[in-house]
DNA sequence: TGCCTTAGGTAGCCATAGCTACCGATTTTT
DNA sequence: AAAAATCGGTAGCTATGGCTACCTAAGGCA
């Protein structure tokens, strides 16, 4: 096996405190097929018989929800080491839920879902660690999940706001802090327009409660910023 | 162990296509906690430290969010055989992200997640199919998640009902089908009011798009419907 | 049988948030 | 350094959908 591709595959998540040594073995078991997809090519796509939990070797690929018209939504790009298809590879689901494309030459290595949880995990070092890897993952994945939802389901834009600011507030445990999204990623992720958005953090300054500017933010008053999240 | 404990563990989605004999055996390895909880008491708090992967035995408990000004949300009613706190056990968060509370008298078991991927693994037979239905029961759940965030990320209400109701009839593959939700259960979960949810629905079937009566639903034309969907 | 509860449809009112348009500031490209 | 693209704030208009209120149909129960 290449010694970059194992370079990478150490590095991601799903092969996480697995040495190169054990890495190697588990390959040898695991029987990967590796792939590479031309610029603007399929990797996968929506509807289509699953072909195996997938890593991202090398290139640039986008996860992409198709509608029947034709309109496309990005959901997500990934990078090297990067996974895709970890949700569908233990469920009863065998077709991919969304399409992926490759936006630059991409090499991609599938592992059949099977052989994770299959015979040879007696022998295997790594395997259990690789189970347990995968648990984190797919908990993980079902948390942020959760997380979103519940933002989703928040009905007015002021304790969408309110509720954001508050959790990146525990997460800072300071009043100034820097947002991980830009306006624009941040009115996609609460699934609002961004003006709408601009709006209402703009009233918000108004009242006094808090200041901004571009992404970083100080709340001025965390009691009154609680009132706004109901 | 109880009899009556038994029967409801193998009945369990976690223990799925485990013998009462293997069970037994798994049992005197993980030794799990057994509680019981009066009724409208709290089995757990959100927030406080996590006590380990839940498996109701009997009784009827609540996944309850609780919002800082008190108003309580129920997320979802559990029943014996169901669990609760899978997302969290093997992730690295290891506190309750919702309470858990009983409304009648609650008898629950407590699995300590390491011990699922912890050493007794090599012996007991049953412990690979325990973790394969880990993995089953957490990828169903993520993508019970995520297509939740994709309807609750849709603007419009025709839309939302539009791709919902494709939704039904691909899987039902008949014009005339039974939606498995009441009114009042699908405004929630495509988080809108009911009220509008029925004006929309009234509309469509003004256009001549569907006709419906209570649960029950008929698609007159599937082709107006997919323009709906945008 | 009659009472009570639940489910669901309809209507009107109006606040919220989406959309378009525009502009200034900042960052990136050439 | 100029040009182009991105980012973000503001304003006005308007459609959408939430809310209250009310009414009818259906199911449950004594």
């Amino acid at each position: 096996m290449d010694d970059n591709v194992v370079k990478i595959l150490v590095s991601s998540p799903i092969f996480r405190d697995i040495s190169p040594n054990q890495l190697d073995i588990m390959l040898d078991c695991l029987k990967p097929k590796i792939n590479t997809y031309s610029k603007n090519s399929y990797i996968a796509v929506e509807g289509e018989p699953y072909t195996g939990l997938g890593i991202l070797l090398s290139g640039e690929a986008a996860i992409i929800k198709e509608s029947a018209s034709g309109s496309r939504v990005i959901m997500t790009v990934i990078g090297p080491g990067d996974l895709f298809g970890e949700m569908i590879a233990f469920s009863p689901r065998k077709h991919w839920p969304a399409s992926v494309f490759a936006q630059s030459i991409c090499s991609v290595m599938f592992l059949p879902p099977e052989k994770i949880i299959g015979e040879c995990t007696h022998v295997c070092g790594g395997y259990q660690q690789l189970i347990k890897n995968m648990l984190v993952l797919l908990s993980t994945k079902a948390l942020m999940l959760n997380q979103r939802v519940e933002y989703l389901a928040i009905k007015g834009m002021r304790e969408k706001i309110s509720i954001y600011l508050l959790e990146q507030y525990k997460i800072n445990q300071k009043n100034t802090f820097v947002l991980p999204l830009k306006r624009n990623e941040l009115a996609d992720y609460l699934s609002v327009s961004r003006t709408a958005l601009s709006r209402e953090l703009g009233r918000m300054r108004d009242e006094g409660i808090i200041e901004f500017y571009r992404t970083s933010v100080k709340i001025n008053n965390p009691a009154l910023l609680k009132r706004g999240a109901e």
